[in-house]
DNA sequence: AGCGGTCAAGTTGAT
DNA sequence: ATCAACTTGACCGCT
């Protein structure tokens, strides 16, 4: 069974996240006002649209969504962190998100995340793998409270020296918690780390690589699409997760690493729906109208 | 209601 | 030197 992974957001059903700035919570706290009321508010219109996107989902044959990480804002900024438990509302919130975590099981959902680029575990100021592995933690409970099974990042910079940055990614990813490196992934990206370099990584350290096609084709290596494809397919524990997307301009186009809104179904590998389990996440920007798209130009009829 | 200025963080490469 | 790109616009406040 092949399933599609939605991105984030919606390009047309009426389904939004929230966010929230660190200059207006302060600005808040500095007025004598809560910022804690307007933060767990914030959460709670969240976890009510992560209920509509698991459902979305489960009645569009939409089988894995991606969760922003800016879910609960701000939670390590260094001026504002808090903890659920401040909250007033801090059962109803628990609640929440046992009842999304319910859902997503009972649809047979997969929920992922994708903490964002400035987790770097490799950096060589330590500062920035500090506050790294601080947002890692609290993807690692986001995970929890929602069930999701993948925390995927890239490995971060080459400084001059891949061979020893990737040595000091893997230096890092021990001191995680088991909560962490459990869901953890790596994935090859569009200007540094191909999969020939992450592979040995991953078996080194135990975790799955995430194989992003199009950065592939962005920044090739040895190994053809079917041959990372199925090494990276190998490194999986459980259901594999693959990523795709087509260039905003085509192959002829100068900047080739932007998403174009839709998927050209001639960058999908057809031998991928050999692959069985997988999971592929679309990453377009017309978002379900594009996995829409694919499925249908796919001929999969569900 | 609509729109504009603004928004935590790191690294890379195009301009 | 500056800035866009990266998983992605959404936020408040002014008119």
């Amino acid at each position: 069974m092949i399933r599609f992974g939605l991105c984030c957001v919606f390009h047309e059903a009426p389904i939004r996240f929230r966010t929230a700035t660190a200059k207006y919570v302060l600005k808040l706290r500095s007025l004598n006002q809560d910022p804690l009321h307007y933060l767990s508010q914030i959460i709670l219109d969240n976890l009510q649209a992560l209920e509509q996107a698991i459902s979305y989902c489960g009645e569009h044959h939409i089988g894995a969504f991606r969760i922003n990480s800016q879910f609960m804002p701000l939670y390590t900024h260094p001026e504002v962190k808090y903890q659920l438990k401040d909250f007033g509302e801090a059962e109803i919130i628990y609640q929440k998100f046992e009842r999304c975590r319910e859902l997503a099981k009972m649809l047979g959902i997969r929920l992922t995340l994708h903490p964002d680029q400035f987790v770097i575990l490799n950096s060589p100021n330590e500062r920035v793998v500090k506050a790294s592995m601080e947002e890692l933690e609290y993807h690692g409970l986001l995970a929890e409270l929602i069930g999701a099974d993948v925390i995927n990042i890239h490995a971060g910079g080459v400084y001059g020296d891949k061979s020893a940055a990737l040595d000091r990614l893997m230096q890092q990813i021990p001191k995680l918690s088991k909560r962490v490196r459990q869901r953890l992934t790596l994935e090859n990206d569009d200007k540094s780390f191909t999969p020939e370099d992450l592979l040995p990584v991953c078996r080194a350290v135990g975790i799955p690589l995430v194989y992003d096609i199009h950065h592939h084709r962005c920044l090739p290596d040895q190994f053809t699409i079917d041959e990372a494809s199925q090494l990276c397919y190998q490194t999986w524990n459980r259901e594999p997760l693959f990523h795709i997307s087509s260039p905003r301009e085509g192959w002829s186009g100068k900047k080739l690493t932007s998403h174009h809104d839709y998927i050209d179904i001639h960058d999908f590998p057809l031998f991928w729906l050999s692959l069985d389990p997988l999971t592929i996440e679309i990453e377009a920007k017309a978002k379900e109208v594009a996995i829409a798209r694919l499925m249908k130009e796919l001929n999969l009829i569900y």
